[in-house]
RNA sequence: GCCCGGGUAGCUCAGGGGUAGAGCAGUGGACUGAAAAUCCUCGUGUCGGUGGUUCAAUUCCGCCCCCGGGCA
């Protein structure tokens, strides 16, 4: 960790790697030095319902230091990077010095680059949205959606362009003309402290299989079980890597093999993902490799 | 030992006289509110080995090796 010695304690640290990079000890030790909250960057750490599959801090952890944002959304609820900057909002404010730890390459680039203001998609618009996907196809939602906002988006992707047509739809503005209206960043990164960690594929990979079967040998299994009756594979929450795959075993439909088997395989799916993300979007951030 | 199947991309397999193709895995990429989401790109491998037939064999034939199953 040498190269944490020079970053000043005074301004925000944001810490970004990819998953089961080791993050959160590299934030633990900065807090236990420096002080400071740390706050949860990660999509899927926020809901209350997963801790284990989540590798979210244990308790003896987050009695070192204080934390926030983990775990303090419930299931059902579909959170997003809004929510999540208005969230954080308060605690970069506050006077304790935050460390900002994750692997949402969106939630960083949000916070860093800037977010457009756009009014939440009301439920009713959403089960609107699905309902016409489902019927006519996302071709038909494309044609709907203004030029400006369809030039832009990716149009052979359907998830993107069913948040067009929402946006258009709840709001009668459309997606472009809201983004190009984003206000200044909540967090700019020349006011931030930055660690990039860089983690050597295979060692990234060997790390994964070995935390998911901890994951399994620390409850996981009785983690997701809890989540059966009220399982919901569509809500934000449920999209938990390793999740779909227990829910399957917990159903016979699996063995514990193979359930094993994808879910590492979808992590290792993830963490390339991430790579790719800070790649060409934290080009400035100070890197870290590992190991080193 | 004999009789059937098989041996083709990392894995599962399709194909078939003119040197081969899918799914999965993997790679590179995109991504301003589901982002642990979603989407795009990329397929040369002694077609088990070896002889033969043929203008041409991975494809047909012989022999050998290996893996299943059956019979002894």
């Amino acid at each position: 960790m040498q190269k944490l010695e020079n970053i000043s304690s005074e301004r925000p640290l944001l810490i970004a790697g990819p998953t089961a990079s080791g993050k959160s000890a590299v934030a633990l030790e900065l807090a236990a030095r420096d002080g400071g909250v740390i706050v949860n960057a990660d999509a899927l750490q926020v809901f209350a319902n997963w801790r284990v599959l989540t590798a979210r801090p244990s308790p003896e952890e987050e009695r070192v230091a204080p934390h926030a944002l983990y775990g303090h959304v419930a299931a059902e609820v579909a959170y997003s990077v809004g929510h999540w900057l208005r969230d954080l909002a308060p605690l970069l404010a506050s006077p304790a010095r935050a460390i900002i730890v994750g692997g949402t390459g969106l939630y960083f680039t949000a916070l860093t680059e800037g977010l457009a203001e756009i009014p939440e998609t009301p439920a009713a618009i959403r089960a609107e949205a699905d309902a016409r996907l489902a019927k006519l196809g996302s071709q038909a939602l494309l044609d709907e959606i203004d030029a400006a906002t369809a030039a832009r988006i990716d149009r052979l992707n359907p998830v993107r362009i069913q948040r067009a047509w929402e946006v258009q739809r709840s709001t009668g503005r459309g997606l472009a003309a809201w983004q190009d209206d984003t206000p200044a960043p909540l967090l700019p990164l020349a006011h931030a402290e930055t660690v990039l960690i860089e983690a050597d594929r295979d060692w990234l990979g060997a790390r994964i299989d070995r935390r998911f079967d901890g994951m399994l040998a620390n409850g996981a299994l009785e983690e997701v079980r809890a989540n059966l009756p009220d399982w919901t594979p569509s809500r934000p929450s449920s999209k938990a890597i390793g999740a779909l795959e227990l829910v399957a075993h917990l159903k016979g439909e699996f063995t514990l093999e193979e359930a094993r088997e994808r879910a590492i395989i979808s992590t290792r799916q993830y963490a390339k993902r991430q790579r790719t993300w800070f790649r060409a979007r934290m080009k400035d951030w100070q890197q870290m490799t590992l190991p080193d």
